[in-house]
DNA sequence: GTCTATACAACGATAGAC
DNA sequence: GTCTATCGTTGTATAGAC
């Protein structure tokens, strides 16, 4: 972010007003979006959401998939540079394990991982939002890989836990969990305790002796599936 | 089931055919649910589906939700059968592994997992469904749950891998990997075969020695989370 | 660019003939 | 129990006044 400049003056450039117009239909598709699910989503919905007329929806967007499928791709763009930078910090896996939990909780009470869990469901029958929804996570999980990447860079654990696959399966089970909480908050919370007693393990195994973790890959690679 | 009578008799009693039009319209909302998701799901297209007329919908189930309800949680109970058999027969994690990946391939290509992630959707914004949808999670859940808890009973990882909070875990990662899948099918795969190796390092810290137990468990509760 | 008005399809749900 | 027919609502999408 620039200083600010003199006069206090408009919020945008005011072409018209349009700008604000799309912004307000952009932060409107994803309130209706997390208040109606996927299945309760609509031009209308979105509009009231957003405290703008329903026909623009189509002016500004086209179809209400279009509109969805930018409204999760510009969240995860925003939300992209917060996440990179801090990740960015962390030196070893606790660390990052730690931070992991700050940023999920930030997001869940944002409702982010709702949206992108609503917008998933809607991908497995609509082209449109699969397209979108996979730019999106791709966005989520890349700076996740990145510093996964550089902290296992070293660990005997890498030749048998891929990297980028675990980035994938950590995000799918934290989206999993967050429609869990739907049904069973109680149980998703402590077994949301236990996705992280897991990781841990995870953590307890990269720091063992270098005898220790000769064998362990041992064992890990005589089991590799597929 | 009971060896089977004389004559021919007709598949159902035949109280005016009702029975077979449940039937139908039970198996047509399971079918509309995969093909539509909860998005696209209607009493039209449940009826297009079970090749029946939609009115019978309202008047054998009331509701769209109610039905879509009852299919769920009849088809849980189905399974449930088939499921609590086999796991019984699991002796150690390893089996009960390699067991959990076959059940989980049946199941995905029968499209079941599909239909629990696209009602746990519609579970978030619709009361009705999340009744439902809690209900029939936990006959999935609960055979697992009674495996784990027999094969866990003496290790080391009991008092810190909560039980039921860990067949939780593994049931939100695979309903997370089974929506990823419409968004990136081959990361979903390689994911699912990193959860697996993850779930190997819990079987590998489950046959540790003694002592090494001992020092695995007070690393694990040192860092107990919340 | 934004609004009102409206076309038209699909929705849930019910009444009444069979 | 099952069907046809239909009501009222809500959905997407567009035309045209402002």
């Amino acid at each position: 972010m620039l200083s600010d400049r003199s006069t206090p003056s408009p919020p945008t450039y005011d072409l018209g007003v349009s700008i604000e117009t799309r912004r307000k239909l952009l932060d409107g598709a994803l309130l209706a979006l997390r208040e109606h699910g996927v299945a309760g989503v609509s031009a209308r919905s979105i509009a009231a959401a957003a405290g703008v007329n329903q026909a623009l929806v189509f002016y500004h967007f086209g179809s209400v998939d279009e509109l969805l499928s930018a409204a999760c791709i510009t969240v995860s763009e925003e939300r992209f540079t917060n996440y990179g930078q801090r990740l960015a910090e962390a030196t070893t896996l606790r660390e990052l394990l730690d931070l992991s939990r700050r940023l999920h909780e930030e997001e869940t009470a944002e409702g982010n991982i709702s949206v992108l869990a609503q917008m998933l469901a809607g991908a497995r029958t609509n082209p449109r939002l699969a397209e979108a929804t996979s730019q999106a996570l791709k966005l989520w999980t890349s700076p996740v890989e990145a510093t996964l990447e550089r902290l296992l860079a070293t660990s005997p654990l890498r030749d048998v836990l891929d990297v980028p696959s675990l980035a994938r399966a950590a995000t799918a089970t934290l989206i999993g969990l967050e429609l869990y909480q739907g049904v069973d908050p109680a149980g998703a919370d402590s077994a949301f305790s236990t996705f992280e007693q897991v990781a841990v393990l995870v953590e307890v195994a990269d720091n063992l002796s270098p005898m220790a973790k000769r064998a362990l890959r041992t064992i890990l690679n005589r089991r590799k599936p597929r």
